[in-house]
DNA sequence: CTTGACCTTCACATCAATGTGACGGTTCGA
DNA sequence: TCGAACCGTCACATTGATGTGAAGGTCAAG
């Protein structure tokens, strides 16, 4: 498929595709007329990129761990250099930090919101923290 | 305490802890000479901005939704508008999206690490997939 | 053959989070 | 009273992920 077609199916701009090129995340080839060729698996490709940098790692990072990501888990040992086994340490305990403050705010959220819809018609707008066993 | 002190105790530039002021994400009193006096209850506030920051959300989605989450749990219903509602849901399930993607990503980078470490000392470097039960 | 919808590259703009430095005031100990 | 180590504001620079538009090539349909 061309750059239209697969900017379309993963929602993501034609010029942030040829920027994830630019940036070695992805290697699209080329048509004889110069126009990119992209097939099925750069959906899943570009949607897993979009997610990771969403979740925060920037693309330099997302260049070294993604070929570690493939799904037909080929192991290249000639990547698992001593610096590349530190990096993806380190990236996944950062991503665990990561992942326990997303947890934990998204948690407070959740419950700031529970409480505040489960006072929402009944009680009159007060001040008061909820109080459990009211107006029975 | 001043600025210096929480930026050390935080980890963080005081050009930042101005710049979280500046985006009414804390709120410093002054002392009479102009310096700013921060208590505490700062210091956690800092690391948790901090941790909402490296989780991908801007300044002007913090600043919404941390009041929501101060640990005395006093409900502001005057915040509690209908919009503030749908941001607050909006984010709550921007993060959820978040959080899976992150364990997604993280799981298999640790399970890519997993088996690298593995096989690194006892069986030579070779481009196979890991077999069980291999060199008995 | 022309038109419209694609595609290309190039380049400059923007936005948020940060870095950095200039310039000046305050406090405190030697 | 001087200098070091704080603090203040202001302002410009940078970086990464994006937006946007210009100038031009390709191709299928009318």
């Amino acid at each position: 498929m061309r750059i239209g077609e697969l900017s379309e199916r993963t929602g993501t701009p034609r010029r942030l595709l040829r920027y994830y090129e630019e940036q070695g995340l992805i290697a699209a080839d080329r048509c004889p007329n110069g126009y990119r060729d992209y097939d099925e698996r750069f959906v899943d490709r570009v949607m897993q990129i979009r997610g990771l940098l969403d979740a925060g790692l920037p693309t330099r990072i997302i260049k070294q761990i993604l070929p570690c990501l493939d799904k037909p888990r080929v192991i290249h040992f000639s990547d698992a250099t001593p610096e590349m086994i530190a990096t993806l340490e380190h990236e996944r305990d950062r991503m665990t930090e990561r992942i326990t403050c997303l947890v934990r705010n998204r948690d407070a959220i959740a419950e700031y919101l529970e409480t505040v819809l489960r006072n929402r018609s009944g009680v009159g707008c007060g001040q008061d923290p909820p109080r459990e066993g009211a107006t029975p």
